[in-house]
This record gives structure tokens, sequence and C-alpha cells, in this order.
DNA sequence: TGGCCCATGTGGGCTGGCGCACAGACGGAT
DNA sequence: ATCCGTCTGTGCGCCAGCCCACATGGGCCA
């Protein structure tokens, strides 16, 4: 099977979304690339050289805060991109980027990027709309960490995790998302086991499978629907 | 003393790091307004008619959960503007905002701000750089929101509003500001007692002065110095 | 097949922030 | 000058989530 034949730049939902002719101006630039799990695609301050479209890797985007901690504001998925700062005009950002769930991904060169962004037509259109959906996202994630347990932050991350996926169980330790979520290892521990008790979830060392959605989004916060919600109504075309 | 004679629009700072070319173009279009105390700008979905340049008011952008409870994303004051959801795409956003701090401010039309963005000069450059830096803003809050303390939020909060104003001491109740940042009112009443004891405020039923903001520093957490300094990267205009 | 590393399970003690309840006191309005 | 509503002070008990320490066991590699 080679690597031609399953992978295509409209498995990622923006690119698909833009219209054909739109499409081409950029489709010669766009490069598949492998997106391991850890990558680091960039660190704060780090001058970026590529935007990023996923198809079947997953990126998180967190801040780490001076002692350490961590925080993830956002996931980007085949649902967006990764480098808005390219456009915005700003080139990086204090936030760090690596890869969380391993896959593929298209690159597209900062010169390409800004060459179709500066048009004004669709592609802009479509990136500005992401744009605000990530902000939307960002800003729910606020509010979710001020006020919301981690039982339902833990549901909330899995079912929009599992969103961005074609299929299949995650390849992440407790460890890893504990990490990204900025709570103790031994929290999560715990809250899975209950989930797992519940029939919600399976899970062996190092990975996770949803077994059951509908029953997590009953120990889901609203962010989840939220988000999804509010990104929906920015770009009806995807999903 | 007129109204005329002591309001202008470069008392913000994003219209006056404007070209005066650009500056002219929707200087007519801008209408001095006052802000009062509570005014809510907008709410979730609701359609936005103008973008607000704050002069000497501030406004809070905030999200509300299900269960009624706050957490402000983000201020803006006269470094910024209320409505990027106009120039984004989306016209609306999830999010509220509510004048926090009693002034004035210029709005502008949607149409015309929409016209002078489409033109990709000097104002859509700054306007997207300045979207950026917000998002900065509110991934920073995110992570504050999940790591730090309330003293070091409170001084946070402090201190990027007293940056907001021109000068004098801020009208705000504790039970407001409890709000705001989505904790219990007696929380705060305990810390602002600690801040008045050490000299670093001085308050009165709804007032609170600044007394000390080196001595708020060393209580504040990196949150506000990382998010004034990626202000500053990408816009150096201001202030 | 055996060994080792690292992910997961579990328990104990601690504390920041919450919810509730009520007392005092400032200050605008009558 | 008085009154009353609202803002501020304070004291409980409570619990989610923290830090620390250690036991167990799965899976990869030699």
């Amino acid at each position: 099977m080679s690597v031609l034949s399953t992978h295509s730049p409209i498995q990622n939902q923006l690119l698909a979304a833009l219209p054909a002719t739109e499409f081409d101006r950029i489709s010669a630039d766009l490069e598949l690339v492998p997106m391991l799990l850890g990558d680091m695609l960039y660190e704060p301050g780090q001058q970026l050289r590529h935007a990023y479209f996923p198809t079947t890797a997953i990126v998180s985007l967190y801040y780490v805060t001076s002692t350490g901690a961590c925080a993830e504001t956002t996931g980007v998925g085949r649902e967006g991109m990764v480098g808005i700062s390219l456009f915005m005009g700003g080139n990086t950002t204090p936030s760090s980027a690596v890869v969380q769930r391993t896959g593929h991904g298209y690159r597209l060169k900062h010169q390409s990027l800004l060459l179709a962004f500066g048009s004004a037509g669709p592609l802009q259109r479509m990136l500005l709309l992401y744009t605000q959906a990530l902000i939307a996202q960002i800003a729910q994630t606020a509010a979710c960490y001020r006020h919301h347990s981690i039982e339902q932050q833990f549901s909330r991350w899995l079912l929009s995790t599992v969103d961005r996926l074609p299929a299949g169980d995650l390849n992440v330790t407790q460890e890893l998302l504990a990490g990204l979520l900025g709570v103790r290892r031994e929290s999560i521990t715990e809250v899975a086991g209950r989930f797992r008790e519940a029939g919600y979830i399976g899970y062996r060392r190092g990975h996770i499978s949803i077994l059951d959605p509908i029953g997590l989004q009953t120990c889901a916060c609203e962010c989840y629907g939220a988000v999804k919600k509010e990104l929906g109504r920015l770009l009806p075309q995807i999903a």
C-alpha cells in the first residue's frame, strides 16, 4: 500500500473546503510529512517556516508556565491548521506545538501561504474564520479550566480527540495526558478507572479507546458541545 | 470643559498607531460614545454593528458557563478594540463584552471597518497583529486559571488594569471583581486585606487604588509580564 | 526466557478555595 | 439627620485536587 494512494490533502477538512481553483493555487506547494508523537512543531519565540495541515495526526498547542507546569490551550487535527501566526503577522507565538498523535499532515511554506492569503480570496476568508473558531476554543478552555472538574475536562478532551480521529484508539499514556491538562497523573488514573468501570472507555498501558461516546458526554461539561457548535457555525463545510 | 476639547481618537493607541493617511480614511466615521459601567456591548450570538476603540473606558470579555459562573478571558482598554469578529468574518462570538470601567471610546460602523480592512493596508495588518496579541492573552489566561493562585491572578488583574488607565483609582466592587475572575467574593476580600496591609493597594467601598505596583508585581504570576511583552513585540508602537 | 523500565494502581496527609451564614458599616437617597 | 440597601469582614465545615511514597504489573529488549 503506497503512501501516495492512501494520503491526500483533502483529508484535511480546511483544505477540502477550499474551492477547486483556490486549492489548485497551493496544491503544488503542499508537502506530505509524517508527524511523530513528540515532534515539536514550534517553541516559544521560534520563527515558523511552515504551516501544517494535519490529516491523521493531532497536534497540541500549549503554554508552559515559569514553574514548568503545562496547560493545553487547544488541539488541532484534520479540522484545522497549525501556524496561524504566519498570516496574522507575528510569525511566532509564546506557545508551543507538539504532536500528540502520530500521523501525517501537509505542510505549506510560509511564502506560499502568505501569497495565497494576501490575495484576499476564499482562502483568506477561511483562515480568518478558522482563527476565530480557535479563539473561541481557547477562551472556552480558559473558562473550563476555571470552573470544571477534572472528570469533566477529561471527558471533554477524549470526545474532542475522537472527533479528530478517523477511527481507532489513542496512543497516549495517562502521564502524558495529565501533563497536557496540567493535572496530576494520579487524578487521571482515578477518573480513567471510573470511566472504565462504567464502560465508557477501555485502556491498557499507553492506549485508550473510547467505547461509549454518548456515556462520556453525560460526564463532559458544555465546553465540548459549545466549541463544536461554534466551529460548525463559522465553518459549516467542516463536519 | 467641552467634550470636544478633551477627547480624541488618538487616545486609543491602536488608532494613534495608524499612519495619517490610513487614519484619515476612517476618522470621519469614528463616533465618540460614552461607555458606562455595566453596558453590554454584545452578548453571545448577537450580531455586532460597531467595533469599539476605548479611550478611557475598559471592557471585559468573558464567558458564562451553563451554571452561570463567569470567567473573564481578557480585558480591552485604550490599547485595543472590541469586535474583532467583525473583520474575522463570524460577526458574533459566544462570549460577552461588558464595560468594566466607565469612560469613553470611539465606535466604527461595521461597513466602514470592513471597507478599511479589505484594502489590505496598514489597518488590516494592525488589526491582525492585535488579534494575535489577543489570542496570546486569552491563552495565557487559560494557563493562569489552571495553575495560579487567586492572589497571583488578582495582582495580575490589578496591574493590567492600571496599565489601561490614564490615572486614578478604579470604581470596582470586590463583588464585581470576584465575578469577573470567577472566584468567591470572600476570597477577594481576604487577599485585598493582605494587600492593603502590605501597602500595595488602598480601597474603600467600591473603589480600589493601586499604591505600589512594584510590590504587586512580586505577588503576580509571570502572566502579567508575558502578555505585556507579547503585545509590545507585536505592536511596538503601543506603549 | 528473563530482566528491567516505565505505566498504572493505591493510600495518607495537606491545603486552597468553595459554600453557607451572619455581623458590621459605608454612603447614597429621602 | 435618618434609613436602608449594598458592600465588606469573618468564621465555620467541606472537598477536590495536590504532593509524596511505594507497590504492582505489562511489555519491550537482550
